[in-house]
DNA sequence: TGAATACCCATGATATCCCATAGCGGGCGT
DNA sequence: ACGCCCGCTATGGGATATCATGGGTATTCA
C-alpha cells in the first residue's frame, strides 16, 4: 500500500490505545517509518496523521526562513507544538492522549480516514457533521495540472 | 525522536529544577547533544532551548555577516552572550537559575513547547498569552518550498 | 562556614511490552 | 464450487519498565 485511502473504524480500549489499520501501518513501513505525527487540526477539528517524510519536508522549509523571525516562530509552532510524535507499539496500536481524544471529541471510537498522503482521525459523528459539506465542495472542484517544474516530491 | 515536539508542563520544585521531557532528552541524545543552550529570547519572553546544531547553524550564519559591523556585533551578542550551557543531571533534570525563572515569569509551573530544532520554555500564561497571536499569523502564511542549493544544513 | 550545587535513592503514576483470544478473510485442496 | 484450515488483524488484560517528582546527603566554591 502506498498511500492512506479508505475509511476503518476501531475502537479506543480503556489505556486510549487505538489499532492503526493494517492498511496504514504498511503504508507507513513502506515509508520506512516507525512513528507517526499526530497533529491538532484546528481548521476541522480532527487529528491530523503526518508521517515523518512529511513532517521532514515541512521542517526543511522551515529551516529555509529567518531565525528569529516572527514567521518563523509562529510555523514552528503551529507545525510541531501541535504535534505528537508517537511510535506504533509491537501490536500495531497508538496512544491517542487523553488532550488529543478530548480535542477531537472521540470517546469510544476512532474513525481513520485516509487522505493520500496524510490521514486523519476523527469522532465518527464529527466526521458525519461536516462529510456532507465536503462532498458538496469537491463536486464542484476539478484537479487542474501540475504546470512543468513546479508540484514537488 | 528526532525533533522537538508538542508540549509538556512540568512542575518547578524548590530547588529550581525541572524534568527536560523524556521525548526531548531522547532528542538531544539523537543528535549526540550532552548539553543544551539556554538562551533568555527576548522578542518574546521565553527561554529558548538550543542545540549544538542549532548554534553552529546560527554561527554560519553570524559568520557571512561583515565583520566590524553594528549588525554582527548586536547578533553576536544576542546569541551567544544571552546564552548559558546546561548540564542534564542523572534523573534528566536542569536546573533554571533564579534569574532565569524571573525573565521568563516562571513560578510554580515550566511550559516546554517544541518547535521541531529547538524548544522553548514559558510561563504557562504568559505562553497562553501570545499563542493565539502566532497561530493567526500560521494562518496567514504557507510553506514555500525550498529553492535548489538553498535552505540547506 | 554557608549557600548553592551535584548526586543518590524512594515513590506513585503512567506508558510500554508481552501474551492470549476471537473473528474475519484468503488460499488451498479436494 | 465448496468447504476447511491457517494466518493476520483487532482487541483485552496483566506484568514490567520508565518517567516525573520529592527529599536527603555529600561536595564545591567563595
Amino acid at each position: 500500500m502506498r498511500r492512506f485511502t479508505s475509511r476503518y473504524l476501531n475502537k479506543v480500549d480503556r489505556k486510549g490505545r487505538v489499532s492503526v489499520p493494517a492498511a496504514y501501518r504498511s503504508a507507513l513501513d513502506k515509508a520506512g517509518a516507525t512513528v507517526v505525527y499526530l497533529k491538532r487540526n484546528r481548521a476541522d477539528g480532527a487529528i491530523d496523521g503526518l508521517t515523518e517524510a512529511f513532517m521532514d519536508e515541512v521542517q526543511a522549509r522551515i529551516d529555509a526562513l529567518d531565525i528569529g523571525s516572527e514567521e518563523r516562530a509562529s510555523l514552528e509552532d503551529e507545525y510541531f507544538a501541535e504535534s505528537v510524535d508517537m511510535r506504533i507499539d509491537p501490536d500495531g496500536r497508538i496512544i491517542l492522549s487523553r488532550d488529543l481524544l478530548e480535542f477531537a471529541g472521540i470517546d469510544e471510537q476512532a474513525l481513520f480516514v485516509g487522505l493520500g498522503q496524510r490521514f486523519q482521525i476523527w469522532s465518527p459523528t464529527a466526521y458525519e457533521d461536516q462529510r456532507e459539506a465536503r462532498a458538496a465542495m469537491a463536486r464542484n472542484l476539478s484537479l487542474k495540472r501540475v504546470p512543468n517544474g513546479e508540484g514537488g516530491r
